[in-house]
DNA sequence: GTGTGTGCAAAAGGTTTGCAAGAAA
DNA sequence: TTTCTTGCAAACCTTTTGCACACAC
């Protein structure tokens, strides 16, 4: 349970109570190397089928806004009819392929450095976000 | 009626059969200089209050998918609950207020060159979207 | 007339909410 | 015991669909 205690300390260091379902939804997203894409529906199916767990709904939606509020995720502008997020919460980009909807992660450091030559007066930039929608060749 | 017959020329060039309610929302979104961005809601709302006109939501629907199709207009990719649209369908990408849910364009020229320096397999680039999110100062 | 387009209401799909019961502090 | 969390169902909103009627050609 070497596991549970660093998201017992992650869940508590952010003032959310590691709850049972908390938990189960930790080691989805965070126990694994890789970071990943996913919707709320793709994570209720792996909770529920992989794990053979029940967590509601409503309890998914809570948890992964509270994530995302924490800094834990990251939801990514795609116009789409659901919402998709990425455990990969470091600076980068997305293909998308219009055809699949499949997500891809466009390293920073493969993308140029992006000049903003023009400011919004009172405003300023929070993040840049590029998606590179591709189709096939 | 000088506007109605570029706007019926328009459509029939396009394979789209110039009704009544397409001619209205043509004059809705391209009878002003100025391009702008609107949700299905905002435009539906245009039309049944500033015009005091009614067409049904479904009649918008398929309009607006018929013109994005033709390429009258852009869809933005924006992570909402809605549907974002743009008259202006030239090369260029947008500001996005996080808390006033407001978009600015922010054109090509304000924006240095953009150097996607990896691809995927078998994929070719369709687009480049850049969405600059930005807060109060 | 034939084929499209429109409008309505119903349905669908994702997301949010209210509230009572349960768990953590 | 107080506060936060969960779960369920209902509600909500945007978008889509089916179908009869109307319109464009």
């Amino acid at each position: 349970m070497q596991i549970n205690t660093t998201f017992i300390k992650k869940l508590r260091d952010s003032g959310l109570r590691p709850t049972k379902q908390r938990l189960k939804i930790c080691e989805v997203l965070f126990n694994t190397e890789k970071t990943f894409h996913f919707t709320i529906n793709d994570l209720s199916k792996i909770i529920s089928e992989k794990l053979n767990e029940k967590i509601s709904l409503a309890t998914v939606y809570n948890t992964v806004h509270a994530f995302k509020k924490k800094g834990y995720l990251k939801e990514i502008s795609i116009n789409s009819d659901k919402s998709y997020f990425d455990t990969n919460t470091s600076n980068h980009h997305h293909f998308f392929d219009n055809v699949t909807k499949e997500l891809t992660d466009l390293s920073n450091e493969d993308v140029g450095k992006i000049q903003i030559n023009t400011s919004l007066p009172g405003k300023k930039i929070s993040s840049v976000e590029i998606l590179v929608k591709v189709e096939n060749k």
